[in-house]
DNA sequence: GAACCGGACGGCACTGAGTTCCCCGACCAC
DNA sequence: GTGGTCGGGGAACTCAGTGCCGTCCGGTTC
């Protein structure tokens, strides 16, 4: 919507992290971040809502991509994929600024109140997915509690391997991490390994298992015989 | 832990709602709520440590009850079961007070505010049941991401099915619509089916499925399968 | 040029949540 | 009695967030 973005909201971001970081969140107070960058109080709270708002500041932004690339079309592809490769924008969000993103993720793992404020962001992305997914899933047996279960495990999946990338200081490969996971959901829940079931394979698939064996091999095993075929 | 209950504690969280119901609960003040209770304001704050959780009297509560829960054994039990068992703990709490939970759930509707520190309740949950799953499958592959998503995706799972009472106003049977989705995450996560594999059935189970059949109907006729084996 | 106007910014005063400090009265021990 | 402390009350304070109004600045219109 914007297109050119102010300096100043810039300007009281920068103010923001120098001040937190050095002596805490709770410790610095609006007053002291708007006397830092120079401007007047006022102001703050015309560019963010909240004080918590300025430790997220792209947040709204992601989340507006995230809506819009759900809403046009996608769907000629499977639903896990495509709600997969909605969580991988907000991924690219924190790769884009790896420095950025750790020193917030240390913020919010002190701070209970960002803590709190940043649930409440990761709840409107998962309300974005599950809508997604309820309109795919119209009309199916239990079509809104199999989104919101998938919207959830994408959620869940996606932070465990964002969380994982954080803690190792964004040395690692973030969107190997997030693949990883997510490939583990994708796994989970799609019906059907393949992106376009070939036609000149077998039309059967015969799986023999010991009784006992834990389910997530069985159904590990049945992707891999399914990818065998489709190669 | 504590035995008896002070009445004041009640009376305030009575006055709140009454005031709540009538005013709504941004219009109303915590001199408001003290004022008709008859205490003075620093009480409140003695019981309550914010506004926001006279809105949540029992969760701190249902929240020990539920770590308590894991802690104590329950090792010899599949874990996503236990897991599942353990958010009934917090269906059975609402359950309790149908009436107190539709208001409840009312409000925390309308009010974003509260909505984000419901969110934050149900994150400690989450993460009691995620920790607990955690210590279940520690040295497994992917042991941790496999927690936090079944921790997850049965969090979903009740969130849908109690949301879904509380929408019909506490009509419906509320045990019927979590036990639904909670069977439905069981049937996705859980390796094999029956508490304990009999000795004396056949040790080995051939499915044939036709390609491209949906990954939950090759689930459930394992599940199924594994069923009949074991009756 | 002057008058006009709309948007960005600042200053101030106000509400209300949450905290700090201190008070009081009750109840108990000695 | 004195000395505790424990549950509660209350004044005063900090700070986030809001409303109102003033100012300044760039561009228009006559």
């Amino acid at each position: 919507m914007t297109v050119a973005k102010p300096p100043m909201r810039d300007a009281l971001v920068a103010a923001a992290f120098r001040l937190f970081l050095e002596r805490g969140y709770e410790q610095t107070t609006v007053d002291d971040i708007v006397t830092l960058a120079g401007v007047g109080r006022r102001s703050f709270f015309r560019y963010f809502p909240s004080k918590e708002d300025v430790v997220f500041p792209d947040h709204e932004r992601c989340l507006a991509d995230m809506t819009e690339f759900l809403a046009r079309g996608g769907d000629e592809h499977d639903p896990v994929t495509r709600v997969c490769d909605a969580a991988r924008l907000v991924l690219r969000m924190y790769a884009e600024n790896p420095t950025f993103s750790v020193q917030r993720y240390r913020l919010t793992k002190k701070v209970p109140g960002l803590r709190t404020y940043e649930l409440s962001v990761v709840w409107r992305y998962e309300r974005a997915l599950a809508e997604y997914l309820r309109r795919r899933f119209a009309g199916r047996p239990d079509g809104t509690l199999r989104a919101d279960v998938i919207a959830a495990a994408v959620v869940a999946a996606h932070n465990n391997g964002l969380r994982s990338w954080l803690r190792s200081d964004g040395e690692s490969d973030a969107s190997a991490e997030v693949d990883h996971a997510l490939a583990h959901v994708q796994r989970t829940f799609t019906p059907g390994a393949g992106p376009e079931p070939a036609q000149d394979v077998e039309d059967v698939v015969v799986l023999v298992s010991r009784r006992g064996a834990p389910m997530w091999r069985v159904v590990q095993e049945i992707e891999a015989t399914l990818d065998r075929r489709t190669d």
